[in-house]
DNA sequence: CGATCAGTTGACAATACTCAAATACTGTGG
DNA sequence: CCACAGTATTTGAGTATTGTCAACTGATCG
């Protein structure tokens, strides 16, 4: 079946015939959170998965929404956010290839806390609450897989906290700009994977504050910028920065 | 036995008798992390658990050390947090008694990501991580329970980042207020459990701020401070203020 | 080609932090 | 129980960083 049919908000559910599955179950068991699975309770964990499609800026979820399962990122990228009165957003995570997202509501809680948007044409695997939590329950190894993702999480958020409390955007910015560095394989040149805007929203601040800071850096010979490239020229400078968080 | 010996940091372990292992094994089926579990399986807890005792002020463990089990609370306070270049605090959690704290480096990385002290004296409980691993492969619900805990805080901290970033320190404190008065029984007199400093910190702001802004709300008619009681006297503004999130 | 949107820059305002000092509070040793 | 030392809390004055508003450029997309 080449079919699609509509779900709510703009996601396709694809069909899957033999061996689209097959495919789905090689790559679940190459994601962090299924690795390790034997084979059988792969199979049963692609009898429950969906596979949904979301064209760039589609609505997954939004905060309030009930979670009736979670995501899977197969292609593209996911943005998880959250709305102020007034408008402003601030980003939480931006999940690419291999993450999950939205399992909060799946063990605490019912409702997503946040919002979710595809920011690339994206295929996601939908895994409901139920048949999953089941799963967990038979599968021990993939409890600790699971604990392990969240427990991941939550070391980064306690590092977020951390720094949009204690270190001024030049520092907040620095540390991302480290951190893009050390994932990628040039370490010096950086190719920025976000909208200066989105990366505003994502260091807790906005596109005018984003563009100043990153001229002043440039201007004291830190960085040099050309679009959307960025060179780091003075990396322990950078670093010295990142972690006093104040210019 | 009534002898206690020292552990590291002032943490003092106390061994156990047949009856006080027998109401640490009441006490643990009470809390909710463990709430459900078969008394066989209390049991093996109860084998690889240990009461310390810290006294207040005390250092329970550093940033950096090596995670080699997590604690749970039964008596008094214990204060998460992280500490700036300059020596400014933020501190991510307070967890009383029933709370578990220090579990991420038993499934992921290998180090506490923060600093945590005890705020008054108190007994914990401290599990190993490798006896308490087995145990979770071993007990589905008991998995199922923690990832329960991990999502809860996981939405906590998302809100935390979200008023951070996204509100201003009285509608950060506003929030509080009304969170305080959601888990007294007395829903208009609050009485501050932690020193107006702490409080400051748990803000993400400073105590000059955070006096300057509760006289500012006691003047503009929201609350009336006497010391460490707070009274609400209209609400309804003040849960406008924590919506806006500006004065 | 016009329209919309991302990015930049300037002028200005607001919020929060720093530093300093005065006062109140706490706990401890005598 | 008091005196003292060390903290907490509050207030003032000045500064700094960031946010707001507005204008302008350049890119992108129908």
């Amino acid at each position: 079946m080449e079919e699609t049919e509509k779900k709510e908000q703009g996601g396709r559910k694809t069909g899957m015939n033999g061996e689209q599955c097959q495919s789905l179950l090689k790559w679940l068991g190459e994601t962090s959170l299924f690795a390790g699975m034997p084979d059988a309770h792969l199979q049963e964990l692609c009898g429950i998965a969906m596979v949904v499609s979301y064209k760039r800026r589609a609505l997954i979820f939004s905060a309030g929404d009930p979670g009736s399962g979670f995501y899977l990122v197969m292609e593209g990228r996911v943005k998880v956010y959250m709305i102020s009165s007034d408008g402003k957003e601030q980003i939480l995570h931006i999940l690419g290839p291999g993450e999950p997202f939205g399992e909060a509501p799946v063990f605490a809680g019912r409702s997503f806390p946040a919002h979710a948007v595809a920011l690339d044409d994206c295929r996601l695997v939908f895994l409901p609450r139920e048949a999953f939590v089941e799963l967990v329950t038979a599968n021990p190894s993939l409890a600790l897989n699971l604990l392990a993702v969240l427990s991941q999480r939550l070391r980064q958020f306690a590092k977020m906290v951390d720094s949009l409390s204690l270190k001024e955007v030049p520092g907040r910015l620095a540390a991302h700009l480290l951190y893009l560095s050390a994932k990628q394989a040039d370490k010096d040149v950086l190719e920025l994977d976000l909208s200066k805007t989105q990366l505003a929203s994502l260091l807790g601040t906005i596109p005018e504050t984003l563009s100043r800071i990153l001229s002043k850096l440039q201007r004291a010979g830190y960085i040099r910028i050309a679009g959307a490239k960025v060179t780091i020229v003075d990396r322990e400078r950078l670093e010295e920065l990142a972690e006093v968080g104040r210019f």
